[in-house]
DNA sequence: AAAAAGTTTTAATCTATATTAAAATAATGC
DNA sequence: GCATTATTTTAATATAGATTAAAACTTTTT
């Protein structure tokens, strides 16, 4: 019992310091933003960062492997649910962006992957490809059923990835904005996809 | 001619100047970037840097103001050529996509204004505003012309600029790479946008 | 070819902020 | 209530990198 609530205490309070780095470093970039206006936010003093993390390097890694690992699990859940390339597209759009405007508080965006150091640098990537080409199977996936017209994967997923990574830019928590990219842009992005013939 | 030369001379160096930072930029961000990584790229030393602009805030600001100019000559030359909504639409997305790929060089992300003074702020902003009020202009003279089907602009603008926003994340200068995306990118993206009753 | 203007460099300063160390406070288990 | 562990703070250090000043080239002008 006591290892367990420890843990779990440890780690609530440990994603609450990488979501408000992730709302700063969305804002003001990795360097931009100091470990104090990190602290601040969260009514502590900057040294007090440090007992959750190594460094400033390993925030921002820890921040990008749970956007990550909120992508995977979105895509994951829609491959599940999803019956056509189409619908798990579909799916995957709305569940991902539920996320980044909901309850799981600010996503951070990956752009600023150059900075980190070698190992974790690599991790990332691989993080990074690995959704990439879950999108284009799930793209490839919708062509080979009939649901998604013929198209440039590779390049449609660029567009329509970058389209979502840029979200957290000029969304910052308003409410109503919220539920209007939910409702909005799963449509949006996936209208162009839809097979012509069906 | 001496003045006209010389003055032609020094913003020819100092356009120079604005590509490497913004190269630099958009890949480590901005305070990521020392001057010295950008002095470094033009052969030169750090402190060179400050004959052709009044500090580091500065060269930022004028990597965005370069940024936008570039856009909103795509879109005015867009407006210029097109007929309907639709084509004027599909030709910004072209011209401002060449620019972006092309010869003009890397054009800044705008991802760090939060980090520019007020005053600079500000006027980024406004000309950022712009460009967005712009687009949806183009898409309201679209769905009034039949052109483009109804939609939310708004939204719908979020999406198109901001998967054009992201193509400096991961386009860095492969030749292939960015005939590719000038062939498939206006496609890509205008498809979901064309009327289908027509 | 001397003078002036334009351009870049070397050397010196100055500050913000990441990081560490040590101490203090709060919480928990016994 | 005491001892241990967890969490945060205050105080001190260290350094990178922006900025300034003065000097050295370089090019242009006359």
């Amino acid at each position: 019992m006591p290892r367990n609530t420890e843990e779990t205490r440890f780690s609530q309070q440990r994603d609450r310091v990488l979501r408000a780095a992730a709302h700063c470093f969305n804002r003001k970039g990795y360097s931009g933003t100091s470990l104090k206006d990190v602290a601040t936010m969260l009514g502590l003093t900057d040294p007090a960062l440090y007992y959750y993390v190594r460094n400033k390097e390993e925030l921002v890694y820890l921040c990008y492997v749970r956007a990550a690992d909120i992508g995977r699990d979105a895509m994951q859940q829609a491959v599940a649910d999803g019956r056509t390339g189409l619908e798990q597209v579909r799916l995957y759009l709305r569940y991902h962006i539920e996320s980044m405007v909901g309850e799981q508080g600010p996503i951070a965006i990956m752009s600023e992957i150059p900075s980190l150091k070698q190992e974790h640098r690599e991790k990332v990537l691989k993080l990074s490809r690995k959704h990439s080409s879950g999108f284009e199977a799930m793209l490839d996936r919708g062509i080979a059923d009939g649901s998604i017209a013929p198209c440039n994967v590779r390049m449609t997923g660029n567009a329509i990835m970058g389209s979502i990574n840029w979200i957290p830019k000029w969304y910052h928590g308003d409410e109503a904005m919220a539920a209007s990219i939910v409702a909005e842009f799963p449509d949006i992005l996936s209208r162009g996809l839809v097979a012509r013939d069906a």
